[in-house]
DNA sequence: CGAGATGGACTACACTCGTAGTCTTACGTC
DNA sequence: GACGTAAGACTACGAGTGTAGTCCATCTCG
């Protein structure tokens, strides 16, 4: 369940309103992308054939709903990229993170709710 | 300066131990990868010709040096990556970890060390 | 009704990546 | 001095990606 990085973006408008056509996706990324329309059903096409997009048919034309769960997806994608990246450690990710794009206040306050979390 | 994952293993072995020949680079990765020589050099020429690698004549061989800094460059993929996955959020990131691989308790206790330096 | 817009299916095409193979040349060995 | 070997240079090749274009059927508006 591979995904580029162009199809995350589509995916990602699915998960924020799972059930539109592609015209819909296609505006929903009108802002950030400068992809014709032809460009977002191709990354749609790709992600049904992944598995990762499932369609209801409605009339002649589709609509789009994520097949894979979010959550998850995302967790896995961060284990593997601190895999890859940081050999499987997680501290020095957020470590550089600090560094380099400065946390927020609001996050740090967000990571220090959670550690006390864990920590039980 | 688009880094790929066989192109990184690579750089990695240089950030460990800068100046060495492409066979010693072979070696190093031996263990955990199952690549031929040429392939091992295939990827070194590629860092080269993106510039994330130079290199310096030894007699007939070169010894390669990595060329950018390993701090940055991690610094620059975390950001991205969260970027590209989190919307650019650096907490939810972590609350993944957290749940999809457990932090170390070891993790955990370097981040809270992490948090208290960065309030200040 | 006829023409243009719109939907999906199929096709395209250059580039990157993973993973080598071949070619040429210098080197060290018998 | 000939020969195998090891170094780098160049070539390969199929899969995945970004970014569309073409084709054909339909829907919609005038």
């Amino acid at each position: 369940m591979k995904i580029s990085a162009a199809e995350l973006e589509v995916l990602s408008v699915l998960w924020e309103q799972p059930g539109v056509a592609a015209s819909d996706v296609h505006e929903a990324l009108a802002n950030d992308k400068d992809w014709t329309s032809r460009t977002v059903k191709t990354l749609l096409s790709r992600l049904v054939e992944k598995g990762a997009v499932s369609t209801r048919e409605d009339g002649r034309r589709y609509l789009y709903f994520p097949a894979i769960d979010e959550e998850s997806y995302k967790a896995k994608a961060a284990g593997q990229f601190i895999d890859r990246v940081f050999s499987g450690r997680a501290a020095p990710l957020v470590a550089y993170l600090a560094d380099s794009r400065g946390l927020t206040p609001q996050d740090i306050e967000d990571l220090e709710k959670l550690l006390g979390d864990l920590k039980k």
